[in-house]
DNA sequence: CTGTTAGCGCTTTCAT
DNA sequence: ATGAAAGCGCTAACAG
């Protein structure tokens, strides 16, 4: 591997000229330049980044730690990130945990050992305590979650307020006797859209039916048994809130299967691509996926150009998508 | 932040004995690692990655460029890629290109600056030129996919069988007017999947109407769009193969919304989950995405610590998966 | 068992 | 316009 001090002792130029032409510096005469320019080509160099990163102790980089590669909910937000990114000049890497704690610690590593400038969680496996900890030195960002009790940024939607008004529009259309499929992990996002169901019916003066809420995963497969569950019980709830569009369409799927879809209305959440064409379409609440990668970004920079910053949350607005999943109680 | 110099100065000991501990050398006594350990949990110490990789000439990551983040392809192969390379000490990050070549020679730069050991590359806008070039010097490896006159490894299927199979399987149902929606940018697979279509069709002395090829895009919009074109055709096949499964729930959407989903069949290319639930599912052909992955690594690895080894392909075993998008031709 | 030291590739200050 | 040299944080050969 070429090296820069082979490039000097090739051209006769010293390193620092090398460098110089290398980083598009003006002070170089233009003989230089070319000589030098002509022995890169000649020689295929590449400049270390790694001794760049360094001398300059920082790495332009981004991580980006998601959960799972298979979720379609991160295209838009990637999109987002990846514009912001590239704006202010910095590449984002992506790690993926697999939900995984062990495996999420190894990418934390990269932020705490210099290997990029910061990160963005949009999922964790740690706590409040780890992740105060963590925020306190190395600049990070919760991304569409945040989490009560850590000193930590976040970006996020008022997922209260969202469940509440997706809850609202089952009551709206109405229906009284309203179940939920939620998430089998107490994390943040699932305990708050609980909450803003269980307001939802509490204002509306509706009982909730404890074997109407059911905890499960955020997959397709999960959403579908919970549903399979949920209307065989006794007294099956006429709508459902669920908390993820993956689990809302599980439940269509089974709806679907046994007649029921006229019936039962469902509501998601995410406003993922699939449930814009999932049989009649899946009615869900939209979360403004794109903005909250880009603000993440923003906010993860502002953070990195000035450690002692403290967190910062910053909530997005949200909206509901109606389609084809709901209709009016009969 | 705390280095290790600041650590021999805090404790008395020299970096060297730091750096023994913190590697775990078994050739420090009791004492000195018990001090040195109290005392990198009081500084929080973190060793810099980039200090060790510069010395060390090594990073222990790989990269895997992927095109897009909400292919839902990329799941399993990730989870193979994870298993082998954590299996060998390595730590994977994704870089993902949007399609843009601009976005991707980005990521190339972590392989030639030295921050990555090793590219993986499951899509690339590059052509065999280039590739060769940094294939000559770095060590990648081509994922589910292959590139025609490049000397570059590669693992993937056999995708002109596979498709020569996919269509075969129409064709034994009884179809005799078979349509194909194919990929716009012509690369490799779409080419052979295409060829692989194309010999089916003339094995069994069957016609191919050039208005039944239509090339779209990899994604749900596009193939149901093509699909709508492909049947508003004056002679419409009854027989549709298509070059992924995003595709396929596409035609399949435009089918059922026209009420032709049960004269008209659909296979696709994949088996991605969705391929499982979307209505009746939809028949398809299976790339053995974890396994693809888990070699790719090994492949990789194999290059890596053998850089004169010449490029190899290996190729996987594909098969049918039947559901009930096809059916007997009527 | 521990310390000294060279050097990985690079940027940048300070001279010239 | 160019070069010499220091130093970013770390590891490892060598000496003791």
């Amino acid at each position: 591997m070429v090296s820069i001090k082979d490039l000097a002792n090739l051209t006769g130029y010293s390193v620092a000229t090398i460098s110089r032409v290398v980083n598009n510096s003006p002070m170089v005469s233009e003989k230089a330049r070319a000589e030098i320019e002509e022995a890169i080509r000649a020689t295929g160099y590449h400049p270390n980044f790694i001794g760049r990163s360094l001398r300059l102790s920082f790495s332009m980089k981004l991580l980006l730690l998601l959960p799972t590669a298979e979720n379609t909910f991160y295209g838009d937000i990637l999109r987002g990130i990846e514009q912001s990114a590239s704006a202010a000049g910095y590449q984002v890497v992506i790690g993926v945990t697999q939900n995984k704690l062990e495996i999420e610690k190894k990418y934390i590593e990269m932020l705490t050992s210099r290997q990029v400038d910061g990160m963005i969680i949009a999922n964790t496996n740690m706590d409040k305590f780890d992740l105060s900890r963590i925020s306190e030195s190395f600049p990070i960002v919760l991304l569409a979650h945040s989490m009560d009790g850590a000193n930590v940024s976040s970006v996020t939607i008022d997922n209260l307020a969202a469940a509440y008004d997706a809850t609202k529009l089952l009551i709206d259309l109405g229906h009284t006797s309203i179940g939920m499929l939620s998430g089998r992990y107490y994390r943040n996002p699932s305990i708050e859209r609980e909450e803003g169901f269980k307001n939802a019916l509490k204002d509306a003066g509706l009982p909730l039916n404890p074997s109407h809420l059911i905890r499960t995963d955020y997959d397709f497969n999960s959403g579908k048994l919970a549903c399979k569950k949920l209307m065989s019980g006794k007294a099956p709830p006429t709508a459902i809130f669920c908390v993820a569009d993956s689990i809302a369409i599980g439940a269509e799927r089974y709806l679907l299967d046994s007649g029921l879809e006229n019936v039962v209305s469902v509501i998601g959440f995410d406003n993922v691509i699939e449930s814009e064409y999932f049989y009649n379409g899946i009615t869900t609440v939209n979360q403004p996926k794109y903005d909250l990668g880009k603000v993440s970004v923003d906010l993860l920079l502002k953070i990195i150009s000035d450690k002692s910053a403290p967190p910062e949350t910053v909530v997005l607005p949200h909206y509901l998508v109606e389609r084809g999943s709901t209709s009016k109680a009969r």
